[in-house]
RNA sequence: GGUCCCAUCGUCUAGCGGUUAGGACACCGGCCUCUCACGUCGGUAACACGGGUUCGAUUCCCGUUGGGACCA
């Protein structure tokens, strides 16, 4: 038994987006699974599209998921002789011929095809031709495909998927300028590399016919294909970018965990009965690819938000802590320089937060003392009615020596009895003061948070006259 | 246009001839509760259509419709 060498091969034309992670995903996994080698090999003969800022990229958004390869990255860019060599070779066996069409013709002939409503494949003018010697012209490489039987591609997860030959026209195989085309360079590094199995988008399957013919006449062994349906938007169009963020790096600046794109993505498309919640360690050992759907599915960002903060849920502190921390710096606001705090204040917001993002900005009113107040709150919560009640809680508050929740609570017990209010009632009050909103962790737990001494300076703030100290701003 | 692929709640899906068609997200209610969440309990919601095959089709076959991919 062979092992399994499965590989991802991008373009860095562009950044790394969902559906190729996807794939990428699904290759990785399938690897992992059959402890073969996971290989990564990068498609970059579009010199013109081609950038190292987006190789730069696209090997980032990979590591980020967590899907390290154990091969490569091969580039395509350095190994031109090496499909040069292979065509020569086609040609010199016969298997490939020299067409003298020129793109233009070719192109023109197409058309005509199309409007006549003819099949639009090369007529095959070149097929039988004998360039005389001396001829200079310039040419391309075809490849010349069997007429008659068929092609069949035992798809893993397609199953069988039988295409006539006499459907497919001859390939071309090296441009007339030297270049090779991607589907030669595809097939003679899978070649070359010796991949066992092909896991790709399904818009590669039409091509899939013409790259088995190819295979067989390098004299290669044929690898495995799966070819994974596409990802959606909601609108049942491919996913692009106008259906809103498609780039990988994206959901990582909005504060999503590598987890959770992983494990959405590996649902989308797969499932192992009823569970939807999976760890790393789970997918390698349950995933399938012969499981995997045949059908498109549509991208559900709110899928993608429940697992996020189910993932950040269940996230260490420790941990939090640090994958917070650019966040809050981008934000704009100063580091908190104590990690342990960090973690406290992080700790009253973890259910509450579906994004990295939206948790530094659940955490603002933590993260400084400058804060606006809601206007609706606070005129609803901060009257003048209010105001007794509120000194009096401020002067009890000051004489605890202890500041734990616990403490805090029996002070607000015994305001609470002495005006015959429930909680409630001044709880609101308090939240206005000390967050800002009318929503927030419990307050006591803010107020252990925030510490004795920013607690009394924020309910000062709000109490106007005896302070000498400006009324607080409202939004 | 040709070839090919696809079709279960709004979405992701389970199902692999006989089920009250299951789960999850979202949505709507109850409970919990100092607010908001979390959690928990419950609810609304699907087999695209038409023919076969079969005692019996969501399931197998064919077609229609509708999506999609490919054709340097």
């Amino acid at each position: 038994m062979t092992t399994v060498r499965s590989r991802f091969a991008p373009s860095p034309t562009g950044y790394l987006h969902i559906g190729g992670a996807r794939t990428a995903l699904f290759a990785y996994l399938y690897a992992k699974q059959q402890r073969g080698t996971f290989i990564l090999r990068i498609d970059d003969t579009d010199r013109q599209r081609s950038t190292p800022e987006y190789l730069e990229e696209v090997l980032d958004a990979l590591r980020w998921l967590g899907l390290d390869w154990d091969e490569g990255p091969y580039f395509q860019s350095r190994r031109y002789g090496l499909y040069q060599e292979a065509a020569d070779r086609l040609l010199r066996e016969g298997k490939a011929y020299r067409c003298y069409c020129s793109a233009a013709e070719v192109e023109a002939k197409r058309q005509a095809a199309l409007a006549a409503g003819r099949k639009p494949v090369y007529d095959g003018t070149c097929r039988a031709y004998q360039p005389p010697p001396g001829d200079t012209r310039p040419f391309a490489l075809r490849f010349k495909g069997p007429k008659e039987g068929e092609t069949v591609v035992e798809d893993l997860i397609k199953g069988q998927v039988v295409f006539q030959n006499s459907e497919l026209d001859d390939l071309i195989i090296v441009r007339s300028d030297g270049t090779p085309i991607y589907n030669f360079c595809s097939v003679v590094d899978d070649t070359l590399l010796g991949i066992t199995h092909i896991v790709r988008g399904d818009d590669h399957l039409a091509n899939t016919p013409r790259q088995i013919l190819l295979f067989q006449a390098l004299g290669a062994e044929l690898p495995g294909f799966a070819h994974l349906p596409l990802i959606l938007g909601n609108d049942r169009a491919p996913l692009s970018k106008r259906h809103g963020a498609t780039a990988v790096r994206s959901y990582r600046e909005q504060g999503y965990l590598p987890d959770a794109l992983v494990n959405f993505l590996a649902r989308l498309g797969w499932a192992a009965g009823d569970q939807e919640i999976f760890s790393r360690a789970e997918l390698i050992e349950k995933f399938r690819l012969e499981e995997v759907g045949k059908s498109a599915g549509i991208f559900n960002a709110e899928k993608l938000q429940w697992l996020n903060s189910h993932y950040l849920k269940e996230r260490l502190l420790a941990q939090l802590v640090q994958e917070v921390k650019p966040f809050i710096v981008q934000k704009g606001y100063p580091l908190p320089t104590d990690d342990e705090w960090l973690a406290r204040a992080l700790a009253t917001l973890q259910t509450r937060a579906k994004t990295l993002s939206e948790l530094v900005e659940l955490a603002h009113f933590y993260l400084s003392d400058e804060f606006t107040l809601e206007a609706k709150a606070a005129s609803k919560f901060l009257t003048p009615t209010i105001f007794p009640l509120l000194r009096r809680l401020r002067a009890r508050l000051a004489t605890v020596s202890v500041w734990t929740e616990q403490e805090i609570e029996h002070v607000f017990a015994s305001v609470m009895e002495e005006e015959q209010l429930k909680l409630g009632q001044i709880a609101q009050p308090v939240r206005v003061a000390l967050t800002g909103g009318t929503a927030s962790p419990g307050i006591f737990e803010v107020m252990v948070v925030l510490g004795k001494e920013r607690t009394l300076a924020r309910l000062d703030r709000v109490l106007p006259v005896s302070a000498a100290s400006p009324p607080p701003p409202q939004s």
